[in-house]
DNA sequence: CGCCGGCGGATTGTCAACAATCATTTCGAA
DNA sequence: TTCGAAATGATTGTTGACAATCCGCCGGCG
């Protein structure tokens, strides 16, 4: 498998990639709120496309787990229920710890290197600011670490929850408290994977992923999303 | 949630469904072998619909996991490599693994008699040799036990899984030999729930799904699908 | 006053023709 | 004969127009 980059910058087709990559985009940087409505017509123009292309970024972005289309309804960006994310958190614990436990150890002197370097760049545009950067590193380090584990479809799966929860993690990414924290939870995993326990790694990976739900819920402020809406979770349409 | 008739038998839009569900027949009875084409013209012509909604339901199946696609190449059932399968039947264990130790213990008596009923029908269908109600029947028996581990998140991943590999089991599928055994370990399973132990129920779950796996590596022979061929694993396109 | 039924605007879904792309074969020249 | 390049046929991707559907609104009727 190529860079990691690819594995996110990745372009499955010349144009519906760039509607894709922008939606992601603005969903995860809360320009798009969760059940916001996604009209075909508007995101034609607003982009310069053929509604065709649109349709098919929708398409995907279903696929993905990251818009609810409705027949005949349209399209929205998926929200969860405040029961649905804490299922979802559960199982992206499970997986991370699944794939933490399968990382050979001791841990390939590469590997920490690799890691090492993504979080010096990862450093840097926190300072700097550079968002878009910083949520890009964040992926390729965490990552780099889970295919380690050397199992393709736990890493899909993990990928998917991750991409899934894009406009729940979105509440931290714009949070400076939270990003100092998350570097420094790295600079500490680097630190374990190098010289340290698997159960310290295990401990670390684990604590690392509910701050950002506590934000959100938070955010939420106890709204149940769902129940109140007319557009239930897993009804997903063609 | 509705019943698990649904789940499986659902129809997202009037016609694509019913493409979707006739090609996953096609699929999991081994009309249709893996990396066999799936040509948009010819599926038209077969199912006497137009181009366009061919189109649809391969685009559904490419997100299901069913089919590859390559830009401006077309379709293919899509397939694995042993390595592949492996690494598969590992997640599939373990988050089957993970559902049984979430069921409420000791199991709800309405649901042994729900999974009771549904492996009296089961059964009369092994007898009756029809295929097809015996794989829906088999979903519909295993997903009212994992779906008592009430996590939907965990109960989709599964289904996912469950999916992907319908292109493996079906050589099982067709295999009497293969179906009573099936049924029996149903049979066990059941009085496990009854009045067994978690343990127990474990083993068989977990015992459970590694024959057919056997049969398919033993009908492949050895042979690595994937690496030979040119279309590559992940690389799905829109 | 409340309700039912149909009307109109907005939005999505479908179609058939056209354009772009890929694979294979054919033809010519060294 | 063999290599390479251009033509050809098969297949997929794109476009714009059209049809079906949904939702809110309005007016008539009980």
């Amino acid at each position: 498998m190529a860079s990691l980059a690819e594995t996110f910058d990745h372009a499955p087709v010349p144009e519906i990639a760039d509607i894709v990559q922008a939606l992601k985009e603005e969903i995860i940087f809360g320009r798009l709120l969760p059940r916001e409505r996604l009209v075909e017509g508007e995101l034609s123009d607003r982009y310069k496309v053929s509604r065709h292309l649109i349709r098919s970024a929708l398409t995907e972005l279903q696929g993905m787990g990251l818009v609810a289309r409705r027949r005949n309804k349209g399209a929205m960006v998926r929200d969860f229920s405040v029961d649905e994310v804490d299922e979802i958190y559960e199982m992206r614990a499970l997986l991370q710890r699944e794939a933490v436990l399968r990382i050979p150890w001791p841990v390939d002197r590469a590997l920490v290197r690799e890691l090492t370097d993504i979080h010096a760049k990862y450093s840097r545009c926190v300072e700097s600011g550079d968002l878009r950067q910083v949520c890009n590193l964040n992926n390729v380090f965490h990552f780099t670490m889970f295919e380690a584990a050397n199992n393709r479809c736990l890493t899909e799966m993990i990928q998917r929850i991750w991409t899934e929860t894009l406009g729940i993690r979105c509440y931290a990414i714009g949070d400076p408290v939270w990003l100092r924290r998350a570097r420094d939870e790295h600079a500490a995993m680097i630190a374990e994977i190098a010289e340290g326990s698997r159960e310290g790694l295990l401990r670390l990976v684990d604590a690392h992923i509910w701050p950002a739900l506590e934000l959100y819920k938070r955010a939420h402020g106890g709204w149940h999303a769902s129940e109140a809406g007319a557009w239930g979770g897993a009804e997903a349409t063609s």
